[in-house]
RNA sequence: GGGUAGGUACCAGAGUGGCCAAAUGGGGCAGACUGUAAAUCUGCUGGCUUACGCCUUCGGAGGUUCGAAUCCUUCCCUACCCA
């Protein structure tokens, strides 16, 4: 049933960065194909973030393929460490969650996951399940396993600890728990982005010391965001999300810098190494341009979370608004509850919306970045007769219909 | 426990009694241009106000002063050195 050592192999290493080390997955994976029981596969989720994005989907896709290979997707909810509070400690602000609302998190986080990954050969654990019984005598011994050493060769610790940076002693006993998470759960291999390699590391470590197997472990590319510079990330605005509309996946995929598209094409759209080496070599040699290699990146990703149809439509509809400068397909239409039929356009900008405050909107006038029903508005004390519905346009994207209540 | 240096807007960072809603850079937003939401250039970037102007903001709380981000008291927080 399970494919053979080569393929697996194969497919396991396409588009990883580091899979460490390779001769032991080799012995699991014919371990596995001997006993037929398929290998424990580790992803760690932060439920503190449960808005996942295009970047999260690369070590999904992963993940999904060793499904694909017959083997068992573990997805461990950090609700405990999540408890806990922020595990980077850049944020002081960041509250500490509940253990209601880490299970809810980690719930939604599940609903958006499988988009990627399938139903089957998944199992859902919590890490409270272990960390949360442990006692302090545990814990000691826990830390016991590790120096402060070897905690401080991580880049991101030894970094701040050199700028003078705080980092509290909880943010050393993430690694140890998460590693601990791999210890509870025998894990084969455990996946993460590049930038988990240390806690991965950790795991195999911990694993050792308790006399366990140690697991493999495999790093997937973090995944630039939109602006090409910063890793993907919700908090940097620079996002594409599981659950955007198709609008949105193919208005932010059309915004990348020309020079990530052959990545947003195999990470993003996950598509087959074959196709992207295509693309890479119609773009070098100048026989692709990079406006249509984008639209096919751009409609390959929203094909593969909204059905091809929909990649279509998102194409057409983004000609129409920024080739031809047209209005987009639907625009939402709202009534508001406007003291009068007269009102100044400020005001209603500041009501819907549109712009946060009424200097904002006062500002987006005198920039020249409002119109109504096509026409600029050009003074800021403007008004509009709101008894039959009004085109509002803010920039280049916001739209919305407005009509008194 | 002792000493030193710090805490300024989204971020970094200047400002040491009125000229400060606070330099500069980054980021963000808008406009022009563009295959593009890229690059470049231009403008804006606390709130309320048609406007004059008013209100809130420089770690927290008090105080001195006609006037405080700036001086004083006290508290909180961070880093470094010594123990």
């Amino acid at each position: 049933m399970f494919p053979t050592l080569n393929e697996q192999m194969d497919l396991i290493r396409s588009g990883v960065h580091e899979l460490l080390p390779e001769e032991e997955l080799a012995q699991k994976i014919e371990r596995s194909l001997k006993t037929q029981k398929p290998l424990h596969i580790k992803l760690g989720c932060d439920p503190s973030r449960p808005d996942l994005h295009l970047g999260h989907a690369v070590v999904l896709s992963k993940m999904r393929q060793f499904q694909d290979l017959g083997h068992l997707a573990i997805l461990l909810i950090g609700d405990f460490t999540g408890m806990i509070g922020d595990p980077t400690g850049r944020s002081k602000t960041r509250p500490a969650l509940t253990l209601e609302e880490t299970r809810e998190n980690g719930q939604s986080y599940i609903e958006q996951a499988t988009h990627v990954l399938s139903k089957d050969r998944l199992k859902l654990v919590y890490n409270s399940e272990w960390l949360g019984t442990m006692s302090f005598t545990d814990v000691v011994a826990l830390t016991a396993k590790f120096t402060v050493a070897q905690m401080l060769e991580r880049d991101d610790f030894s970094k701040r600890y050199k700028a003078g940076e705080p980092i509290s002693i909880h943010e050393f006993l993430y690694p140890l728990a998460q590693g601990y998470d791999s210890v509870a759960l025998e894990a084969d291999v455990e996946l993460g982005g590049t930038d988990q390699k240390f806690n991965l590391l950790v795991g195999r470590e911990l694993q050792r010391a308790y006399g366990k197997e140690p697991q493999c472990i495999l790093t997937m590319p973090i995944l630039e965001g939109t602006d090409g510079v910063e890793k993907m990330s919700k908090s940097l605005g620079n996002y594409i999300g599981l659950t955007d509309s198709p609008r949105e996946m193919f208005g932010k995929t059309m915004s990348i810098p020309d020079t990530l598209i052959s990545r947003y094409f195999r990470y993003g759209a996950f598509a087959l190494d074959a196709a992207v080496k295509q693309m890479e070599s119609g773009l070098q040699d100048g026989t692709l341009h990079p406006r249509n290699a984008k639209v096919q990146t751009a409609m390959a990703i929203v094909a593969r979370y909204h059905g091809e149809a929909a990649g279509q439509a998102a194409f057409e509809e983004f000609e129409r608004m920024f080739v031809k400068k047209d209005l987009p397909d639907e625009i939402e239409s709202v009534a508001l509850p406007l003291e009068a039929v007269v009102m100044p356009i400020v005001d209603v900008l500041a009501l819907a919306n549109l712009a946060p405050s009424k200097s904002e909107a006062r500002r987006l006038i005198q920039g020249g970045g409002v119109s109504v029903d096509g026409e600029r508005v050009s003074d800021v004390a403007a008004t509009a007769d709101f008894s039959t519905e009004r085109l509002l346009k803010v920039g280049k994207r916001k739209f919305l219909k407005i009509r008194k209540d």
